[in-house]
DNA sequence: CGAGCAACCTGCATGC
DNA sequence: TGCATGCAGGTTGCTC
């Protein structure tokens, strides 16, 4: 599912028709996400204006006067504006009802988003305490990256991917990232060169920035706000390409698995 | 600190 | 057609 810029596209497709709208019902068919969708949520959140739609990593944030939403979409979930009385499918877990008669509805077949509700500034809820900085802020760079590596024999993918050291690079940018800066997935982190991370920053928010620029990757059900797929798959170099030539020195992609999750690299171009 | 895995779920592709 | 298997964009939290 979604990564930093799905997550992205989501909340820039959502924040025009949702932000200083007021909310007149929400209408929670299923709870089960990740968390139960609390109980209070609708008694908060009924009467209140949307006052902003942040986000912050992979979460999308909601704010009122009275609280925040805090949403993330897991692995399959999606977020959609809808006349207020399109029938539900399957997977329909909550309408946001707005004063407009529209709705904003999540999807989440997997079931591993979650909607949570907070009273108190959201940096402070346990989910987002603990986060790294955003990559595409100006507090990540390559002598952040350097200095929190130093000594640390975790493979570069797993550190950046984890999300108290950078927020939202996920399974495919990290992939597309580290074949751009020419490292190794497996790599130890704390072997990585200042020079090698400031590249790595570098292509980190390219890749980003283009993939938002394109509305995303869809690979199977990622879907804009408007229903739509993004397309940065077609400018995947690696992530999914094992066995294809690599586009620069034709050596096959590899496929290897680091953890539970699947690797791709150019066993030439990145070491 | 780090490696590994189990958990939370459904849907889809593949192979027999 | 059916069934079993394995895999998928994420994250938390446990054990060793």
């Amino acid at each position: 599912m979604p990564e930093l810029p799905e997550v992205e596209t989501t909340r820039r497709g959502i924040a025009p028709h949702i932000g200083g709208r007021t909310v007149t019902r929400v209408v929670v068919r299923e709870p089960r996400l990740r968390w139960p969708v609390p109980r209070r949520l609708s008694a908060e959140m009924t009467g209140q204006d949307i006052d902003a739609v942040g986000r912050r990593g992979k979460y999308l944030l909601l704010a009122t006067d009275a609280g925040t939403a805090i949403l993330h979409l897991g692995m399959s979930g999606s977020l959609r504006m809808v006349a207020a009385a399109t029938p539900a499918g399957k997977h329909d877990h909550v309408d946001i009802v707005l004063d407009n008669r529209k709705a904003l509805r999540l999807c989440d077949p997997r079931r591993f988003g979650a909607l949570l509700w907070t009273r108190r500034p959201p940096e402070q809820h346990r989910l987002l305490r603990d986060l790294g900085p955003e990559p595409l802020g100006s507090d990540f760079n390559g002598a952040y990256l350097h200095a929190l590596s130093r000594g640390r024999k975790v493979a570069i993918k797993h550190f950046i991917m984890n999300s108290h050291n950078v927020v939202g690079i996920g399974n495919i940018y990290a992939n597309e990232a580290l074949y751009m800066a020419g490292i190794h997935p497996g790599r130890a982190a704390g072997r990585v060169s200042k020079r090698k991370y400031d590249l790595l920053v570098e292509v980190i928010r390219e890749v980003l920035n283009d993939a938002i620029a394109l509305g995303g990757t869809t690979l199977r059900d990622f879907v804009n706000s408007d229903g739509k797929p993004g397309y940065f798959r077609l400018e995947l170099n690696v992530y999914g390409k094992g066995g294809h030539p690599c586009i620069s020195c034709r050596t096959p992609i590899r496929e290897i698995r680091q953890g539970q999750r699947a690797s791709f690299y150019c066993p030439e171009c990145q070491h």
